[in-house]
RNA sequence: UGGGGCGUCGUCAAGUGGUAAGACACAAGAUUUUGGUUCUUGCAUUCGGAGGUUCGAAUCCUCCCGCCCCAGCCA
């Protein structure tokens, strides 16, 4: 059930079903799955599929079914399958008791196979994988019958079962439909719908040597859960004619009905499996749930929201266009979710220590801080204020350039929450250049407002009180590639990642009220992002995921002022 | 190359013969104790190209061009 109304907005699949329903299609029913292989996890592709798919279902009066399509065993594991439940959980849909495996129904299918051999459309075929390929042709050249082509129903029936009971080796023969060697469509010359695999099963364990391949049991598997529109991507389009026949041949009553679109690419990250596999297993990343993953996993941990994915799946739409989606659509999604919900909190990165001269030595104020600036139902934190403090590294200058809003030679500025202070003096190590601590004074008529003297201040910076400061690791992350498409560098697609998408501040700040905080947590540290308490938090410092950086227009400013 | 798809703003994407929605991005301005948020404004005389039909075409017809998918015992 999708979570909210409204969630996918109207596209070429909703006319489709619209039209079947007027129709009174299926009975005007609808029903739908999603249907991941376990042997990944799912990324924000998914997502969408999901979205698509129960949206689809809630919309119409349906349900969407979750079943794994688990009909190769190699690389398929339950760890897998946990993953995508909780992910798909943790999107926000439900799938009621309908959680289902293609490997249940593996004696179906294999009733399938066997009553298209009784039907003279499938066969056993000796020829090897080569074999089989050359037999096939080209996309110019018709193939070639198979030899094994004509084998009697008895026959057939005799070499199957005993394909079944473990007589042949892995490989050396396969069950075929019998359809046209001929065809304009080489899906449709003769496919292979049973092969040897001595292969454990996760679920079935060593009950099968067999398994059907994805084009025969997918099709039936929809078929047998009733589904109405089977909504797959685009480089299914030329199965569909395969589809069609496998259920045609054994399904009596109405045919699931395929529809493709086109699956999200999204920029700077890679979505295909095989390459997200390659990412995690050489150690490019943590694991799946890398915060940098585009994986449900990574973006969860990293702390997106479920409604951030939802409402950038709606954005995208659903169409059959290649495309190349900005990813900045997707920080945008989630910076407008958090920018509404998170609370917000002060917290130095890159330390700089500040003492103020003339605030007494021993005392401590307390701030009433809003914890939302136009939410006041968001309630209040107190912050205390004393004599040192540590403010951002960035927010002092020596040299200030042109537009600089912030500390620097006899400069004023708004310490957020609290006094106006203003720059007096620094201590520098000789060695490095490297500023050690800066000196100030604070007006104590600004604790409420502006100065009374009507001078103007403009910049606004953010501080923690050092003794009261709560030590913290704090991550940022970037994004994971430095090309738009890495995909367009083929197998060199690992040239194109960014070495820089990692890191690690080891001696941040966080204020006080962040101590107890709960992993998971979310907040924007003020002017600089927003950021998720990790999960795995190590040494008893608080470790501080950067979900996504506030937008920064002052960065571009000054980014384009360098060159 | 045979077959199957797809071409509308920088990126997504509506549009279904009546005169180019929206979102992101970008630009300018206003408000602001976050260079954040919010608000206001601007941003395709033209829909891959060329012809044709029509009073009228992104939408219909013809030809051409470009891109994607298919020759796994993967899904």
């Amino acid at each position: 059930m999708a979570p909210s109304n409204n969630l996918f907005p109207s596209n070429f699949i909703w006319e489709i079903i619209e039209e079947d329903i007027k129709a009174n299609k299926h009975g005007g029913r609808v029903a739908t799955r999603f249907p991941p292989e376990p042997n990944g996890y799912i990324h924000i592709g998914h997502a969408k599929s999901i979205c698509l798919n129960f949206g689809i279902a809630a919309q119409f009066g349906g349900a969407c079914n979750l079943r794994l399509d688990d009909t190769d065993p190699a690389g398929e594991s339950l760890e897998y399958v946990q993953s995508i439940i909780d992910d798909v959980r943790w999107l926000g849909f439900d799938w009621g008791e309908r959680l289902f495996y293609a490997s249940d129904y593996f004696d179906k299918l294999y009733e399938f196979a066997v009553q298209l051999i009784m039907a003279g459309k499938a066969y056993v075929c000796d020829l090897n994988a080569d074999e089989i390929r050359q037999y096939r042709g080209t996309f110019t050249e018709p193939g070639k019958d198979s030899p094994y082509r004509n084998r009697s129903v008895e026959e057939n029936l005799d070499l199957f079962e005993r394909m079944r009971a473990g007589e042949f080796a892995d490989g050396s023969c396969v069950l075929r439909a019998k359809i046209d060697m001929a065809s304009t469509n080489v899906i449709m010359r003769d496919p292979i719908i049973y092969r040897i695999k001595r292969e454990p099963h996760y679920r079935t364990g060593k009950k099968w040597i067999i398994y059907p391949m994805y084009d025969f049991a997918h099709c039936l598997s929809d078929a047998l859960e009733k589904i109405t529109h089977s909504i797959c991507t685009l480089e299914f389009e030329n199965n569909r004619p395969l589809y069609d026949w496998f259920v045609d041949q054994l399904i009596m009553g109405d045919r699931p009905q395929q529809i493709e679109f086109a699956r999200l690419n999204l920029s700077y990250t890679v979505l295909s499996k095989r390459r997200l596999i390659e990412l995690v297993e050489n150690g490019h990343v943590a694991g799946w749930d890398d915060p940098r993953m585009p994986t449900v996993a990574g973006m969860r941990r990293r702390g997106y929201t479920p409604e951030a994915i939802r409402n950038f799946c709606a954005a995208i739409g659903v169409a059959k266009n290649e495309n190349l989606v900005d990813i900045g659509l997707l920080e945008h999604c989630v910076r407008s979710d958090l920018s509404e919900t998170a609370p917000r909190v002060m917290s130095v990165l890159n330390p700089l220590k500040v003492i103020i001269d003339n605030y007494p030595q021993e005392k401590v104020e307390e701030f009433e801080c809003a914890n939302h600036p136009q939410k006041p139902e968001m309630g209040t934190r107190k912050v205390p204020f004393s004599r040192a403090l540590y403010i951002e590294y960035d927010d002092f200058m020596e040299e200030p350039p042109k537009k600089y809003k912030r500390l620097g030679p006899g400069r004023e500025v708004r310490l957020r929450n609290a006094y106006v202070i203003k720059y007096q003096s620094l201590r520098k190590d000789e060695r490095t250049g490297k500023i050690l601590e800066i000196h100030c004074t604070y007006d104590p008529q600004t604790r409420e407002g502006a100065p009374p003297d009507g001078r103007k201040i403009e910049g606004v910076i953010h501080w923690v009180s050092a003794r009261h400061a709560v030590p913290a690791e704090v991550r940022l992350y970037d994004r994971l590639f430095n090309v738009p498409d890495p995909s367009m560098a083929g197998d060199d697609f690992m040239e194109t990642l960014n070495p820089n998408s990692l890191e690690t501040l080891s001696s941040s700040f966080v204020e006080a009220s962040l101590k107890d905080a709960a992993p998971g947590n979310r907040y924007q540290f003020e002017r600089l992002g927003y950021f998720c308490i990790d999960a795995k938090d190590s040494s008893g410092k608080h470790v501080f995921n950067r979900i996504v950086s506030l937008r920064d227009t002052w960065g571009k400013i000054a980014a384009q002022n360098k060159p």
